[in-house]
DNA sequence: GATTATATGGTTTTT
DNA sequence: CCATATAATC
């Protein structure tokens, strides 16, 4: 048998070997699941000879996708891998939705409007319907159509739904059905596609064009989909459908991990699959090779409280490893003071990295504090997640343009960039040119190509004009320039570039660098060579390239320069990742569980899962904070500890940890015992509100911001001359070493699992220090 | 019509 | 606290 099975247990190896026929992988947190996917996919070519191109993998993040790519590239040792259609469900139904479009009346440059520009023709359609925009938030709105979409539910059936009637009218909002309508109307007419119209067009395109879904039915002949329990409506039929002529289709999920339901994600996709299919293979994978025991012992604790699941046991042959950590703060700067800290003692004594922490929490919002405490302590750090490179101003603004160019019916750019950098058409005007293209249902663009037929003032009608013939003419180019040429030519010529270039605040040349960055990932994306597929030459037009980067998230951007970083992210984010110590922060009521999602059952039990998911994330250290008080809107507001604490067993945890700053509030006036003592005690709320309900009094007795944490003293060591890190694989017992930092020292015992050994060691100078091999440089000197 | 000052109101999670 | 929307002023 190939190599490439060796590393497989038991039920990894069935699941890979089961070639056709439907299949369905539950895979616990930490179970190997990529693995088992990346080895059946090259397992499915190397041995049964199956043509990559008829090979579809499906997955939820790019870089999922990419990592899959890779690793099966890695396995094949040859370039096959690159012929696979691996992807998201996003940007693998974009391309194929690119070459199919003009079937459903779109051109095959359609835009695909991000969420902004999305909920901004949601607003301009309200407007437009006379309807109050305060009533009707768009946000609101653009939501429900949304969920409406992702439910395979049009605008007519939406307006015809009686049971959605009924509810909207409950809410005194009977006109978003006519919103719908017409939002979709008003993006049909500006050929633009939004996120959700990717999968509910990709559906209509195989429900209502058979000879496509014969197409794809025929081309897909082995379909993988990663993360099952977050599919959707829409996401779950377009599979049906792709796999009904062949029924090898496996899908790999956890029902635990199901954390998506916001985005329309049903679990009940996961629960009922057994059913969609006559013999449906089920694998499970339960053993855990990625934490230690008190770690996933508590996972499974938490978990346990949600019922209707799928049975299952996760077990792992890891150490038994530390309690998990848990720490009270008075304040959240407190919380991400106690953090840095812990990193930086980590790193003193355990030898760790950077990039060997993550901070995890529960919104976005929340990263402020961590951040400063970082700043503050020089601990390098990336936050992953919030606004994307490509949602910035000035990159947008550049983008517009190019969109223009690409669409001229893509009214959201047009409006951005029609008077930017300011060429004398305002307000007034362009509400003039929309209110004509609505009356003649022509596009704004049309209207302002022959702007002397609508009764402009002649000095309007010149800069109009002006405008025009420049979009015009940069359009003319696009057959014969590549993309990043005419990027370039357009940042030249409407002096956009050279704007920014005279801008010298340091916000603007931060700006000026993000416009060169774009203009640089253009020519990286002109300039690397494409898989072929089935023959087509891979699309490099500028077309193409606009429609890859929408549904590119900040996590996607090529890992920079540095990465040696603390990595600052939500749950949500963190999916799928692992690290060796995590913090999870901000467990407060109505912070998490969130207090959006305590209304029912199923949103609980779902903040639960995303409370599971952020447990197993970790591999060696786990620790977890709550502050008594955070500042939310500006003001300081206090909270009582997470339900979720009270879920973990107490032996597991250890509530004496506390960093500098944790302690150093634990000697706050009139305080006494450690911090969740006096929590656990029913602390006497009221008394914290007194001292802290003052708005604007600061509630932190002032402290230095570099409290020096109490640590013991590490003796630094100097390496000998000839230090070189051994091979430690092999390390035993009785071996003496040297440590770059520790100094001398004898092994006196091994532990933790085989690929990640650790060594308690007893150092002449620094005493017994358990040191991970994994990140230890050390030197064997002797038996 | 453009630039600047003030008000308002919003936070869950994301492709 | 922050970002965006509206008002006020040039």
């Amino acid at each position: 048998m190939a190599t490439y099975l060796d590393g497989l247990n038991e039920r990894q190896r069935e699941a890979v070997l089961h070639k056709d026929g439907p299949l369905m992988i539950i895979a616990g947190a930490g179970s190997g699941k990529t693995k088992v996917l990346t080895t059946r996919i090259t397992h499915l070519m190397a041995h049964h000879h199956i043509d990559a191109f008829n090979i579809l993998a499906l997955t939820f993040t790019n870089k999922a996708a990419a990592e899959m790519k890779e690793r099966v590239e890695k396995i094949l040792g040859n370039s096959e891998a690159r012929n696979l259609y691996i992807g998201t469900f996003h940007s693998v139904f974009a391309r194929i939705l690119r070459s199919e479009a003009p079937k459903l009346g779109f051109p095959s440059n359609f835009t695909i409007y991000d969420t902004d520009d999305a909920k901004s023709v949601v607003k301009t359609v309200i407007n437009e319907l006379h309807l109050d925009d305060k009533h009707y938030k768009p946000n609101q709105v653009y939501n429900r159509i949304s969920s409406a979409k992702n439910a395979l539910v049009g605008p007519a059936e939406y307006m015809n739904d009686y049971g959605l009637q009924q509810e909207d009218a409950r809410t005194n909002r009977p006109m978003i059905g006519q919103i719908y309508d017409a939002y979709s109307k008003r993006c049909f007419k500006n050929g633009a596609m939004d996120f959700d119209d990717l999968l509910f067009k990709m559906y209509i395109l195989l429900k209502n064009f058979p000879e496509s879904l014969h197409k794809f039915q025929h081309k897909f002949k082995y379909i993988m989909i990663d993360e099952y329990q977050d599919t959707n409506t829409a996401q779950y039929e377009i599979v049906k459908l792709l796999g009904a002529m062949h029924e090898n289709v496996c899908v790999v999920g956890d029902d635990a991990q199901s954390i998506y339901s916001f985005r329309g994600a049903t679990i009940e996709n996961i629960l009922q699959f057994e059913n969609d299919y006559d013999d449906v293979k089920v694998v499970k994978l339960e053993q855990n090779y990625r934490s230690t025991k008190n770690i996933l012992k508590v996972a499974n604790e938490i978990i346990g409280n949600n019922k209707g699941q799928i049975e299952k046991k996760l077990f792992t042959d890891n150490s038994e490893g530390d309690k998990i950590k848990l720490v009270r703060t008075m304040t959240d700067n407190d919380e991400g003071k106690m953090v840095a800290d812990a990193i930086q003692e980590n790193k003193l004594r355990n030898h760790y990295f950077n990039q060997d922490f993550a901070i995890l929490y529960r919104t976005n919002a929340q990263s402020r504090s961590f951040e400063e405490a970082l700043r503050r302590m020089g601990i390098a750090y990336r936050i992953y997640g919030g606004t994307s490179f490509y949602q910035r101003k000035e990159v947008k603004d550049l983008l517009s343009y190019l969109r223009v160019v690409v669409n001229p019916r893509d009214e959201e750019a047009l409006k951005r960039i029609i008077n930017y950098p300011a060429r004398g058409i305002g307000k007034t005007t362009i509400d003039k040119a929309i209110l004509f293209a609505n009356e003649q249902n022509l596009s704004m663009w049309d209207v302002l190509c022959n702007a002397a037929m609508y009764g402009f003032r002649s000095g309007t009608l010149e800069v109009i004009d002006d405008f025009v013939t420049m979009v015009k003419m940069f359009q003319s180019e696009l057959d014969k320039k590549n993309a990043y040429d005419i990027a370039n030519m357009v940042g030249k010529n409407t002096n956009l570039v050279k704007e920014l270039f005279n801008d010298k605040t340091t916000e603007g040349l931060a700006r000026y660098e993000n416009v060169q960055e774009l203009l640089n990932s253009i020519k990286e994306f002109t300039e690397t060579p494409s898989n072929e597929e089935d023959g087509e030459v891979g699309d490099k037009s500028l077309g193409a390239y606009l429609q890859q980067i929408v549904l590119l998230t900040d996590a996607d951007q090529g890992d920079q320069e540095n990465t040696d970083v603390v990595k600052l992210m939500t749950i949500h984010a963190a999916k799928g990742l692992e690290f060796p110590v995590v913090f999870v922060g901000g467990l407060e009521e109505t912070l998490f569980p969130n207090a959006m999602s305590i209304n029912t059952r199923e949103e609980l039990e779902e903040e639960r899962r995303l409370f599971y998911v952020a447990i197993t994330r970790a591999k060696t250290k786990l620790y977890l904070s709550y502050s008594n008080a955070r500042y939310r809107f500006g003001q300081l507001q206090q909270n009582d500890p997470s339900r979720f604490i009270e879920e973990i067993p107490e032996q597991h945890l250890d509530k004496s940890y506390a960093g500098a700053s944790a302690r150093n509030n634990a000697t706050s006036p009139g305080l006494r015992g450690n911090a969740f003592e006096r929590m656990s005690k029913g602390f006497p709320s009221s008394n914290q509100a007194a001292q802290y309900s003052r708005p604007g009094a600061n509630p932190e007795p002032t402290k230095p911001a570099y409290a020096i944490p109490a640590r013991p003293q590490l003796k630094e060591h100097t390496p000998s001359e000839n230090f070189e890190a051994s091979d430690t694989s092999n390390l035993q017992a009785g071996q003496k070493v040297e440590h770059q930092k520790f100094g001398f020292g004898v092994v006196a015992k091994m532990e933790g699992a085989a690929h990640n050994p650790i060594a308690t060691i007893n150092f002449e100078n620094n005493g017994e220090k358990k040191i991970m091999l994994n990140y230890a440089k050390l030197r064997i000197i002797a038996e």
